[in-house]
DNA sequence: GTCTATATGAAGATAGAC
DNA sequence: GTCTATCTTCATATAGAC
């Protein structure tokens, strides 16, 4: 491993507390409503020091998440080396992870409709290189499950996939979270529902 | 039924084309995205004139869904007069009905974290009766089947009702839909996974 | 790179004539 | 009630000194 300048060292923990700042907010209150203050006030630094680190808002947005999905890989690895997890128990395993990033304040949710920033993370070739890295890694998983015999035969590979990361960003889990029940509770509710479905087994 | 004065029945039928408006861009691209200008020149009117039939653009998407949830009543009602229809055949129906209004391009979906929005529709007391007039009829029906062993024991009434809500606006839909596949397609798989669950029976 | 101060533009809301 | 024109606020982004 190389070091870096002492000075790039700096810099990159400011970035990092930066990008710190930006999840969290993301997390609480979603792209739109975050401003480019709040992040300044956050880190405790000016607003026009935030734009010598990143060209703008989207490009905020954009780093934090490229930092998730990084953390995602590192947890695809960590379950992918667990012993004695089938294909299902896997995914099982991801769904739970999303959930517990999401109760944890930490699950920077993009409000699915935004043009703007649509526009910039789909032309972000980072971020879209690690989208499908994760996307191809779950999608496997699937196909494997699947085969298993494990999943429904009704529901493609595809739609499990995209339910799968509707399930990371799950409002139901906020909600249930404010009534008030502990987050143990609220990830085997959801998990329940996921998988097995609202009807009787 | 009383005939209105005609000026009344004419400022009825442009309030009831303000709300098509706002319920279609409320349904396109969320409340944050969406501005008064932009309803104004769905309608036809000037801005200015916006303001003499709603104070706010918050009291605009009361409005929509004010009315959403008058049609949710209308339909809850048409489920309930169906014959043959057990308790858990009501609740697929209902999820049936908002996948449809959704994939029409006509579910309101207000993006689920809107302090502004949300304190203005919890004061507003038209639209939390009739919020929780909804939510008591699906209630009464999710204790029924529940009762009937067709509900999963594992998942309290509670959670079914906010998994039934939250389906309703499910970005699933639009991803599925944007892929190509045709509506009844999209809805039997969301179905599928909503009541049968991603894992095999 | 960090700051203060400011440019620029967008959007909610209003004034006042008709 | 409808319009045009305007007010006000606020948020993204930048200028320019240090």
């Amino acid at each position: 491993m190389a070091r870096l300048p002492f000075s790039q060292q700096v810099r990159q923990a400011r970035e990092d507390a930066i990008v710190d700042a930006v999840n969290r907010l993301l997390a609480g209150k979603g792209f739109d409503l975050m401003t480019m203050d709040e992040v300044a006030g956050e880190v405790g630094i000016a607003k026009a020091s935030l734009y010598k680190h990143f060209d703008s808002k989207e490009a905020l947005a954009a780093a934090a998440m490229k930092r998730l999905l990084g953390r995602a890989e590192v947890e695809l690895d960590r379950i992918a080396a667990r012993d004695g997890l089938d294909a299902l128990g896997r995914l099982k395993a991801v769904v739970h992870w999303t959930m517990t990033v999401q109760l944890a304040g930490e699950m920077p949710s993009l409000p699915s409709q935004n043009s703007s920033l649509r526009a910039a993370l789909m032309a972000d070739m980072d971020y879209m290189t690690l989208l499908m890295g994760v996307s191809e890694r779950l999608s496997s998983w699937i196909l494997a499950a699947q085969a298993d015999g494990a999943l429904s035969p009704k529901v493609p590979p595809e739609v499990v996939l995209y339910t799968l990361f509707a399930r990371a960003c799950d409002p139901v889990l906020a909600v249930l979270k404010a009534g008030g029940h502990p987050d143990d509770q609220v990830i085997d509710w959801v998990m329940a529902t996921t998988f097995d479905g609202l009807s009787a087994r």
